[in-house]
DNA sequence: GTGAAAGCGCTAACAT
DNA sequence: ATGTTAGCGCTTTCAC
């Protein structure tokens, strides 16, 4: 925890300096700066020649604690370095911005007990609302948060206890699918992405099942190339490709997957997509380098936090107060189709 | 079963409730709360009981509020979606957060209006400090953090108006033209990137000239790929390609452009390494897949994140308090060779 | 149109 | 070891 001294700063003007130095009493200039009454003209050009002079800012701890209510909304985060993941971020910060909102943001490293404390500092610091571009699926963590009256709002998160805006997963994992199917491929496997978020790795992966089901194709293997987090059952890359008859194409979970299946499926001397199909998901900018060029499914990620965001704030200022029903937002995705995906050999 | 209506937020518990439940005062449970002064065994356990029944979380607002001082950090980060500055920013929220320090995160997408912008969103917060991963160079915007000694820290930002926490990015550059003019390159351009903060640009593009000079190589072309924001002068790609001589090599101002030229020349028809050589800064994770094998200069992102955060905490508890002499750190950076760079043609 | 007064929830002297 | 008290800087009735 922060230690104790302070330094000699000039101690900041508050508003009753602004009201001294102008002449007036506390509550005008509150008037004028919130235009919460009116005021006459002269006042309102004393008020802000004073603040200018004084360099005054209010001070939002306490117009906060009186209002009892901040201007401030919560995100949490897996991964911030995930450039997804940074990109809806930033947008959601721009979006939240404009509507006069302050965001914290906590990124929990994938760690379930982190998301935990991290709430729990957003609760604190008594948030307006919090936005879940990951959730651990502990229902605990956030009955709290709840229990206040706190709206939550998943983004790219899907779950039955909040309102969600998310692209439509599982018709992503279709389509990508679909367009392996025409290509001819038989051999589909689902490479899961162990940092996203569990329930989009449930939509994608139904997703994959109904889109073989749908092409009357075989269940091919799941498989993990990174150390599984969570403990689900797969099977690892090196076993799948030493198998008489391998995958010839492969969905990921996202594109970091994506890109580091190929990695690993180029280096295992398998050509791609000469020997191997490779799809993503997300379509972050690297997959539009040329020397990536991955195919992937594109989501909508201005959609997403634009939506995301405005959700939000719909609950926060209690817009839709009486209608409780949970809003359940699937935007639309796209098949983005470049160089890893060609006919199997 | 009866239920309350939604909008009913159960008032949070105070800690004035705290006190009637478990029968002590206030400043008791203050105390228990914050190891203030000493207390009974049977009075903390009644206190902890009372407070784990009511769900009691301090409000922050009220604490900072009374204390005159945050567990706040400020970051201005000028573009989260560069996986640089994500996975700068994802560590420094998590070295903050372990320190109690809660992290505001500005994007300030670039623009300047922007972070003036958010600067006064920190201020009217209150943070304890900022972080700056991006400056615009406007001292005025930072004059009023400073005048009211909120210490700031530049992290992979040179200025000296403030603690710094930097790359040895002359060296980086240095390095970089060494290497090249090792393989016999003779003509090696620098490619600025738009997006990187001026003062670090300017640091990397003097490495670049005094590297050229070391090797008694001549003055190359400065080229831009992208729209100059700022307005430098130098030579689009286009112009330089179409020259007599154009250059061999390209030491380029941070990985995503060094990743964008290496698009841009292939598409010309160029090959890298085999017709150009192209070299990064930051060795972001992308520059590590075998497809990108990008040369490139690695930044001590882990250091940079953990000695900028423990600076400004230094500052901010005043542990320094009398030393008025800012610390200028230069973290050394390290050439990771790989597969776009090789001999001219 | 403007001001006085009562807190928001907490901390930190200062009492006891 | 615990309680009393006086605010932190602001908003918001409610008078005038």
């Amino acid at each position: 925890m922060p230690r104790s001294p302070r330094r000699s700063h000039r101690r900041r003007a508050t508003i009753v300096d602004v009201a001294r130095v102008s002449g007036v009493s506390k509550s005008t200039v509150a008037n004028v700066i919130n235009g919460s009454a009116p005021f006459s003209d002269e006042t309102r050009d004393r008020v802000l020649a004073a603040i200018d002079e004084l360099g005054y800012r209010p001070n939002a701890l306490a117009r906060d604690l009186k209002r009892r209510r901040t201007a401030t909304i919560g995100v949490i985060v897996g991964d911030l370095s995930n450039p997804f993941f940074g990109e809806l971020t930033r947008l959601i910060e721009r979006y939240a911005g404009r509507a006069g909102y302050a965001t914290i943001i906590c990124d929990t490293d994938g760690g379930d007990a982190s998301e935990r404390d991290k709430l729990g500092v957003l609760l604190e610091h008594r948030v307006a609302g919090v936005l879940l571009l990951k959730f651990s699926g502990d229902k605990t963590q956030i009955a709290e948060v709840e229990r206040d009256g706190i709206p939550i709002v998943g983004v790219s998160v899907l779950d039955r206890g909040f309102d969600c805006v998310a692209s439509d997963d599982a018709k992503g994992a279709r389509l990508a699918v679909a367009h392996l199917a025409d290509l001819g491929h038989e051999r589909i496997a689902y490479v899961p992405s162990v940092d996203t978020e569990p329930s989009t790795t449930n939509a994608r992966l139904r997703g994959w099942k109904q889109g073989l089901e749908r092409a009357g194709l075989p269940r091919a293997p799941v498989v993990a190339i990174e150390a599984p987090r969570g403990g689900r059952r797969v099977s690892t890359l090196g076993a799948v490709l030493d198998a008489p008859d391998p995958p010839t194409a492969y969905v990921a979970g996202n594109d970091l997957t994506a890109l580091d299946l190929i990695d690993q499926l180029e280096s295992a001397g398998f050509g791609v997509p000469k020997d191997a199909s490779v799809i993503g998901f997300d379509d972050i900018a690297f997959a539009g380098l040329r020397r990536l060029s991955l195919t992937t499914i594109r989501q909508p990620i201005g959609d997403l936090a634009k939506r995301g965001v405005s959700r939000l704030l719909e609950r926060v200022d209690g817009a839709d107060e009486g209608e409780a029903s949970l809003v359940r937002v699937r935007l639309p995705v796209e098949l983005i189709e470049r160089g890893t995906t060609a006919p199997p050999p």
